[in-house]
DNA sequence: GTCTTTCTTGTTGTGTACAACATCGCATAA
DNA sequence: TTATGCGATGTTGTACACAACAAGAAAGAC
């Protein structure tokens, strides 16, 4: 896809087997977050490998993991194909979602200290600037970001790794829906909500903040729907 | 490590790839949970493969797959290692446990059909004969198998595939533990849970059992937690 | 005797060749 | 024209050879 020099000498920077598997899961699951590779992209364990700078062996451990995430689906003679995502599929795992999320300020709430509350700003403004001048693609990385500033609240690991888990199951369908639906609108909610959020953080109370979190989820997946049922019709 | 004719027919008869690896990946799994691989156990890729009847290359799938799960880990020039369970790093995901179980009665019950009912009736009468002649080995697979049966009554199957991931990483610490306890205590608490879960089913109150289930996880690791620190002492 | 070094052995990680398979285009016959 | 076969091409699945590495044994120096 990309010459990316960087990555290429990160990934013969690395030491052991298992930074650089990390280092080709994580951009491989980023740049099918992001629509790089659009629901459907035909991916190429050959030219996957040759553009890591490794052989096919040690990629494939990378896709298996991202097949098994449900992520990828590989079919022999066909080639690796990126999963579609279908707001239907999807009920289910936005309403486990919701109850996690609730969770995470519940469950272990970890009081957070100056450098979690300094992401929170940072995100806080990037979706300031982004009400500005609307754009999908920026949208869609400051939703990821904000989730994993999110799951900070909580020391509870197993729960920060499932969530995360349902959340790259689930994060792709805004950037599928968004062509029907107003982006600056969606982009001014976002913005409220993280501001709301943000502000519970610096008052202390992870539990509100997990509460507002589940909420706007709530609402989000109505207006998903609310959107794909006019535009069927 | 067996011989085990019907396994390697079973994979020479199967079809597609994945077949096969879901026979491994099943087969592996549930050698680690029973103990048949206590933690620590070094196993080893071209062996494994032998007994399959297949090249190291499919098998690495399923130990990879399994070291995403928690359950393995692979080290170079070592060997691939089955983990150890930790009581204490194992709190997080007991809680964790906890709030799914109960979920599992909340979100999306089912109303329990013929062959779910049978399939409770099925669990409680063996762990009644457990009773008359408790033996770890068959309260390790009762407790797989009711697990399995329980997540049947949610139609939520993302839950279930969490549910599923977080039980393998905790249900073999029982195997650990039990040595320091009283089994036919333990045998009979089971039973009691499982028959007051299958009268809940039966009355429809699916709920009900939600939370019976969250409340003997509950008491079960409270448990495991004071004969540890006993033990210790 | 004890410590150090080197070698042997066994393991997982990686590269590569080939098998199995699906898909598309194209030629050919009806 | 249409249907059919078939072959060329590209893909993932599998097998195998070797590299990289760790651990223990054995031999040697002191």
């Amino acid at each position: 896809m990309k010459p990316s020099d960087e990555l290429v000498a990160a990934l013969e920077e690395a030491g052991s087997a298992q930074e650089r598997f990390e280092i080709m899961y994580d951009t491989l699951r980023d740049r099918i977050s992001v629509s790089d590779y659009p629901p459907g992209t035909r991916l190429s364990e050959e030219a996957l490998a040759a553009e890591f700078g490794v052989s096919r062996s040690p990629l494939r451990k990378a896709l298996k993991i991202l097949e098994a995430d449900g992520l990828l689906q590989s079919v022999q003679g066909v080639g690796t194909i990126v999963t579609d995502v279908d707001l239907d599929e999807l009920t289910q795992v936005y309403q486990l979602r919701m109850e996690l999320n609730e969770l995470v300020g519940r469950l272990s709430p970890k009081h957070p200290d100056e450098t979690t509350l300094a992401l929170f700003e940072d995100i806080r403004k990037r979706a300031e600037a982004l009400r500005s001048a609307p754009d999908m693609k920026i949208f869609a990385r400051l939703n990821i970001d904000f989730f994993h500033v999110f799951v900070r609240l909580t020391d509870n690991q197993p729960l920060v790794e499932v969530s995360e888990r349902l959340f790259y199951q689930t994060c792709r369908i805004w950037l599928k829906m968004i062509p029907m639906m107003d982006l600056a609108e969606e982009v001014a909610i976002f913005a409220g909500e993280i501001a709301a959020i943000t502000d519970a953080v610096r008052l202390g109370d992870t539990e509100a903040a997990g509460h507002i979190r589940r909420a706007h989820l709530s609402m989000g997946f109505a207006r998903l729907k609310g959107h794909a049922r006019r535009h069927t019709l």
